[in-house]
DNA sequence: TCTCCTTTGAAGGAC
DNA sequence: GTCCTTCAAAGGAGA
């Protein structure tokens, strides 16, 4: 994965100009070759179980942490106590763009190592080393600017802007070249006292992007908050406050002030940071396009991970809400309700299943369409697989599902999804997530089930999928089996024992 | 141009 | 406490 992750995101660096991305040889110099290989490029401090607070008062990492990013990371070398890279190190962390982590982990506020611009990290004056505006370059010994990579990959400028921010994440999505978040062009007028950025951290935002960014007819504006969960109303397309200058020239009256306020996007969750990671990589394996078919191909990979794996992703979407929480104290995710075009739904699963959906009944994975890989999956094999490992991962994570090893005839637990946390629940939480994702996509069960067995009925649609044999798989789409995926699988056949077949049908109109 | 699709998880409202 | 709904990302497909 490593492979493919550095391949992928030299494919990235090579079509940039070597100002954005120096030659390899180059970075290796400049951060010494000390984080060149990690076993793992995301998540090296997020990882840590003590996760709380890995770092001691004094900066330096904490016992726990440094036992377990040794093990995690074997080829990392974790100080004892002189910290990582200290604020006070002379190599600047963001010269590394390997693995950013480590550049952050050691300022870390004591929230979270993921604030990285907390008020505490913009005080006046100097900013340190590790947040200095200008990196020496190597050859030259001139300062220049960095590139956003090199502050903090999460939040590449959105184009036309130029408010983005380091975000502590931003070496994780750096893969996706993309970013998390996007800045109004015009900034905006937040409407929450938190937004509200000081002097300092003006000075900082500014001094922290090349002229022409900050020159950029679409500066940040002065009160603009720098961070990404605030969307582009350009991109988004939706109301939001423009900058003084974008009112001289829009002959649009400004909006009632409810309007005015800033789209500030929901924090992913832990799915949502696993998908932004893998997609590229997907995609890349599969002939598969559509965004949809790719989610599948990830959801089953989701499930498929270890406990560790999606506690890493669960502990960092929660680093991100604590994060946007602090951010934005007044915000709620109900603020977002309405923003985006309102969603057809039919509360009824099955009021017409046939109905409008244009995609009713279509498989995004053919069977025989293999993607000549995985997750070709057959539609049906998404009900697959199940593993407890995220409810076991995380205290909100849902309730395994159920395996097709274990039960040939598996159903789709799509429009029940309550009915399918009862029958499979392997952990006592059975959290709304199944559910709710049947009620977003009331029509989702057509796509990824093969109807069969509807007795001549139309009154009911057992929900029913074949599940295809995990040798018609592609080895890349399924992990083995870890230790853990066995004991929830020998969970799962014990459930089924006392629970045989378990027809969930769909009562139709 | 806009919406749908698809996934999981989080949050909030209703009951 | 349970259930339901919406949104977060992504981008091709279809209207």
């Amino acid at each position: 994965e490593n492979v493919s992750a550095d391949r992928d995101l030299d494919d990235v660096k090579s079509s940039l100009p070597d100002f954005f991305f120096p030659p390899a040889a180059l970075r290796r110099q400049q951060d010494g070759g000390f984080f060149k290989s990690p076993h793992y490029p995301g998540y090296p401090f997020l990882m840590i179980p003590d996760l709380s607070n890995p770092y001691l008062s004094n900066g330096s990492l904490s016992p726990s942490a440094r036992t377990y990013l040794q093990m995690k990371w074997p080829l990392l070398d974790v100080p004892g106590s002189a910290g990582l890279k200290d604020s006070r190190s002379p190599t600047p962390g963001h010269l590394s763009n390997k693995v950013p982590v480590v550049q952050h982990a050691h300022h870390v506020h004591p929230l979270t190592p993921l604030i990285t611009y907390s008020n505490e990290h913009f005080s006046p004056g100097t900013p340190p080393s590790h947040l200095s505006p200008e990196i020496l370059d190597s050859k030259t010994g001139i300062p220049r600017t960095p590139h956003p990579s090199e502050l903090s990959p999460y939040y590449p400028l959105s184009p036309g802007a130029v408010g983005s921010i380091a975000h502590p994440l931003g070496w994780f999505m750096q893969q996706q070249g993309q970013p998390m978040y996007s800045i109004p062009p015009g900034g905006f007028r937040h409407p929450y006292p938190a937004l509200a950025m000081n002097a300092s951290m003006s000075s900082l935002v500014s001094s922290r992007f090349s002229p022409h960014m900050v020159t950029s007819p679409h500066s940040l504006h002065q009160t603009g908050i720098p961070h990404p969960a605030i969307v582009s109303p350009a991109i988004k397309q939706e109301p939001c406050d423009m900058s003084p200058s974008m009112h001289a020239k829009s002959p649009v009256p400004p909006k009632k002030e409810e309007d005015k306020r800033p789209h500030i996007k929901k924090p992913l969750n832990a799915f949502m940071l696993y998908m932004k990671e893998m997609r590229a990589k997907v995609v890349a394996e599969c002939t598969l396009k559509e965004s949809a078919a790719i989610n599948q191909i990830l959801g089953r990979r989701w499930h498929s991970l270890s406990r560790e794996e999606q506690a890493k992703y669960y502990e960092l979407a929660r680093k991100e809400r604590q994060l946007h929480s602090q951010l934005y104290p007044g915000w709620s995710a109900r603020d977002n309700y309405g923003k985006r075009k309102k969603r057809k739904r039919d509360n009824k699963p099955d009021s017409k299943p046939e109905g409008k959906g244009k995609k009713q009944c279509v498989q995004y994975l053919p069977s025989d369409k293999m993607c000549d890989s995985p997750a070709s999956s057959h539609g049906s094999m998404l009900d697959s697989p199940a593993t407890p490992s995220a409810a076991l991962a995380s205290p909100a994570a849902p309730a395994a599902t159920h395996s097709e090893q274990a039960q040939p005839l598996s159903l789709t637990t799509k429009p029940e999804g309550r009915m399918h946390h009862h029958h499979f629940s392997l952990s006592g939480k059975a959290s709304g997530s199944t559910s709710s994702s049947s009620s977003s996509s009331s029509s989702s069960h057509t796509h990824l089930s093969i109807p069969i067995g509807t007795s001549g009925s139309q009154s009911t649609t057992p929900i029913l999928t074949r599940p295809i044999p995990f040798t018609s798989l592609h080895p890349s789409m399924l992990s083995p089996p870890s230790p853990f995926h066995q004991a929830a699988l020998h969970s799962h056949h014990a459930l089924f024992q006392s629970q045989p077949l378990s027809l969930v049908t769909k009562p139709t109109e």
